[in-house]
DNA sequence: GGAGTTTTCAAACAAATGTTTCCAACCACA
DNA sequence: TGTGGTTGGAAACATTTGTTTGAAAACTCC
């Protein structure tokens, strides 16, 4: 450890914007040992493989996000000590969790970013890691979500978390590209703390929704 | 075009289900043309480049999918000759002509995660080749959303519509992934026009959520 | 200050990639 | 039947990829 950003970190905090921007199969160790100005063999050498730094960047970001999420969800049930803690409360409370982390690391945007991409691209180890070991805390925010949601079927829950995870995922690492036709278009120049403002509303209201009308009788779809 | 499937033809064939399974650059020329029983130089010949492959891939759903959809907003505003469209009639449309192209060709599953890939993935050439090709309907589009949602901000509008594109193709890209979980933990499974059916009050709802409170004084973020 | 460990570095490695070449096979048309 | 243009195919090409090697350098600790 040295008071100039050490190797390890100075190979995660170029990965990590590497990453994002071109995504994991697109961003050769190369480009991102170059950038760093450290040797090439390094990754292999402190990580052991690209897989492995892959993995590591996502704890950055995820390690410390579970440890406030579920600090922030102990408060949450205590503060509504053995009631229901309303679903506006759940949402507004993961929100700030996400909002906090990268406040202390990096953007919030990278972070999304990575979502995305960890959710689209191929990458089957990174989905099964993210799964294995973070997939706890997203487990016991469901069951809160299902018992502030009692009328909603378990399924149709299931699906509209999903939903509304795409929204947010999508659009917040879609965020530059957006932003810019946004502010061509309508002369307002938003940050992700606006965006979120805006998401409020849409994501409770979706959640919200009347139960969509029955299944017809289904022929199978590709 | 030969009575067994065009080497052009097989070429599409296979490219489009492994690039939707891996993304575009975790699938190799080699892995399509043994796949597809073709030379590995028939890509280059045909195609010109994998870039070019890529587009063509594209090009065959989203070709008809444009034809059908002008048609059906051409249809759409003739019915309601002068008046306004209704937001509901609008969504309506434009999941039925998404929903009728793949139904003549592969399955729609691909065509959305073909999308959300087109998205999520580095790949510039793909998004503005998207954009410069298929832009104009989705001017088209947006416009009619504009008539049909007069109290909305245009820049709370374009936001919500974008929301609902992540929804949507967030959705149904990952769906092999969630339909497993979904499957396994609700004993139900889906297919893409199940989803389609859920989605329909989930995006009604989200479009007429009320309007965010106004921001308050910003400080900027990352 | 020197033994032992950790880290850095340049170079090489094997494998895989997109692309090109060159020739044979095919096919329509005279 | 022969000719000209199109398609198919095996091989090679030049790069780029992740990873490994072996030795130099830096650091730790007694």
């Amino acid at each position: 450890m040295a008071q100039q950003p050490d190797t390890v970190t100075r190979i995660l905090d170029t990965a990590e914007v590497l990453f994002a921007e071109r995504g994991f199969a697109e961003t050769s160790l190369r480009h991102i040992t170059s950038k760093a100005k450290v040797n090439l063999a390094a990754v292999n050498y402190h990580f052991g493989s690209k897989k492995a730094l892959i993995q590591a960047v996502f704890a950055r970001y995820l390690d410390p996000f579970t440890v406030r999420f579920h600090a922030a969800l102990d408060e949450l049930e205590a503060r509504h000590a053995g009631g229901v803690i309303p679903l506006e409360a759940l949402l507004e409370t993961m929100a700030r969790s996400v909002l906090e982390v990268p406040a202390e690391r990096h953007s919030l945007k990278v972070f999304m970013r990575l979502l995305g991409l960890a959710y689209s691209q191929a990458q089957g180890h990174l989905r099964r890691y993210i799964q294995e070991e973070y997939g706890s805390v997203f487990t016991r925010f469901t069951e809160l979500v299902r018992l502030a949601t009692p009328d909603l079927p378990d399924a149709e829950r299931f699906w509209r978390l999903h939903f509304m995870l795409g929204t947010v995922i999508f659009t917040l690492s879609g965020l530059d590209a957006l932003r810019d036709i946004a502010e061509k278009d309508y002369g307002e120049r938003v940050n992700v703390r606006d965006l979120v403002r805006r998401l409020r509303p849409v994501v409770v209201a979706a959640m919200n929704a009347p139960l969509p009308e029955p299944a017809p009788a289904q022929r199978e779809v590709g």
